[in-house]
DNA sequence: TTAACGAGCA
């Protein structure tokens, strides 16, 4: 295939505005931005050659991962970028980079490349952490293989990871944060509790569990046990419990268990009274969410941006999209600096109340913070990210505005702040059925084609959709490449070793 | 190492 058949062109050859000289070497140093756009319009054999022509000085740890990071949504690239830094710049490598690259791999289910990367971190005198494993672990469960996470930690230790209480409950939290709660209480808890001394935290992380499966029931049951074995249970015990009433739609209980709480000060803390107003808000109680909020000036616990964050949310869902601005603006004449879900809520809101434009502007002003905000210490501030991208164009292409959903796409594709995911692309070829045009369904084969290339595995459906589409509009050769492609893709070797 | 704000599916 192609790429310069492609109409959804990768990024344009536009330099970077603080890129200077990325293509030849020279005394400006280079850039997360720079690389990653010099990757992505490079080939398998070009970019090592390329690498090779820059000085060694220039690849530091933080500007492989910053780059791997950037090109997180294009795994062919960022796992060739991370293959050529092996071979040219290997001390460019750090921890960080392997475990971004072991990501990559694994979401791809490369697992037999995942084994590799392991054992040549290991080679290189970098030991895998516990966080690398429980990537490993977190991708097996996401591709529906549970039993080999818990494989993967009854291996870990031959890899130089200790098995401890930590890597314990580190497990659990995988397979209960992916609903997978019995399998983590039968197989793992009750297994293993007595070697690894189970803790307050390991019942936590299983309380939650069945929270997030909306059984609170078996929550307070884990709940009793802990008293019953004389473990103290912490606020995060109780308020995993007040979250899960909410989330089960049992809205009365969780505000007992709230006052509750408050009478026999069990922990009653800024998390508690975030819960509680996201809870009765979204439950549609919004003059009760707002007097929650109130209240937390009053007991001397103040709001934090996720406060906000909630209460925001709420009033865009549930009352209206003016208010929210209001409190939006209070918070920042308060001195609090919106995070990217702040402006994300606020661009939703306004998206859904039909402000399209009003939107966009405050897109801009996200962008323009990032221009002006130099310190980024928490990582990424409030720059757009993939979700912010993809509601606009979500709301763009069901208002029928698919050039400006498409055109929001291409500047997302230049990958100044990411790259478009799996979710980009199903919007966006569903939206090509809309206007039943031919040229349309040229794009919507594009499309999957772009996201195949990038790693990603579009369901069978898709596949089915796009081809009917090109075969009915008369583009039979197209289809046929698009078949020859998901031939051979679902033949993507599946390898599940460690 | 656990808990709050975001996060969809045939």
């Amino acid at each position: 295939m192609k790429r310069s058949n492609l109409l959804v062109r990768s990024p344009p050859p536009s330099r970077h505005p603080n890129c200077r000289r990325y293509s030849s070497s020279g005394d400006t140093p280079l850039r997360p931005k720079c690389l990653a756009s010099l990757v992505r319009r490079s080939t398998a054999e070009t970019i090592p050659k390329i690498l090779r022509s820059r000085p060694a000085t220039d690849f530091t740890p933080s500007l492989a991962s910053e780059t791997l990071k950037l090109l997180w949504n294009d795994s062919q690239k960022s796992l060739l970028l991370f293959e050529s830094l092996v071979a040219t710049h290997p001390t460019s490598l750090s921890l960080a980079s392997f475990n971004l690259a072991i990501d990559v791999a694994a979401r791809s289910r490369q697992f037999s490349a995942v084994t590799s990367m392991i054992c040549r971190m290991r080679s290189m005198g970098i030991n895998p952490t516990l966080r690398t494993f429980s990537i490993v672990m977190e991708r097996y469960v996401l591709a529906g293989k549970p039993e080999r996470a818990i494989k993967v930690f009854t291996f870990m230790h031959e890899y130089g990871c200790p098995q401890d209480l930590h890597a314990f409950n580190t497990l659990l939290d995988v397979l209960c944060k992916a609903k997978r709660v019995e399998m983590a209480w039968d197989r793992v808890f009750k297994v293993f509790a007595r070697r690894f001394a189970a803790d307050r935290v390991s019942y936590n992380i299983i309380a939650n569990g069945w929270c997030l499966v909306k059984r609170v029931g078996k929550a307070l049951e884990i709940l009793k046990v802990m008293l019953r074995k004389g473990i103290e249970p912490s606020s995060s015990t109780y308020n995993v419990v007040l979250k899960g009433f909410f989330r089960a739609g049992q809205v009365e209980e969780g505000w007992k268990f709230f006052l509750e709480m408050k009478k026999r000060k069990c922990g009653v803390d800024i998390v508690s009274y975030t819960t509680v107003v996201h809870g009765l808000g979204v439950a549609g109680e919004v003059g009760r969410a707002q007097k929650v909020f109130d209240e937390m000036a009053k007991v001397g616990i103040l709001p934090s941006v996720a406060t906000y964050n909630a209460l925001i949310q709420v009033l865009c869902k549930k009352d209206s999209v003016k208010n929210a601005i209001s409190v939006f603006n209070e918070m920042r004449r308060k001195g609090y600096t919106p995070n990217v879900t702040t402006y994300n809520l606020l661009i939703r809101g306004l998206c859904h109340a039909g402000h399209r434009d009003r939107a966009m502007e405050y897109m801009e002003s996200m962008k323009k913070e990032d221009c002006d905000d130099n310190t980024q210490d928490d990582g990424d501030g409030s720059r757009p990210n993939v979700q912010t991208y993809n509601l606009l164009i979500r709301y763009f292409c069901d208002a029928g505005e698919i050039e400006r959903a498409m055109s929001s796409f291409e500047e997302m594709n230049r990958g100044d702040y990411c790259l478009p995911n799996l979710d980009t692309y199903n919007i966006l070829i569903s939206s090509m059925f809309v206007r039943k045009r031919s040229e349309d369904l040229i794009v919507a084969g594009k499309l999957l084609v772009e996201m195949v290339e990038r790693g990603f595995r579009p369901r069978r459906f898709a596949f089915n959709r796009v081809l009917n589409g090109l075969l009915l509009t008369g583009n039979q050769g197209f289809a046929q490449e698009i078949l020859r492609m998901q031939s051979k893709f679902s033949h993507l070797p599946r390898q599940f070793k460690l």
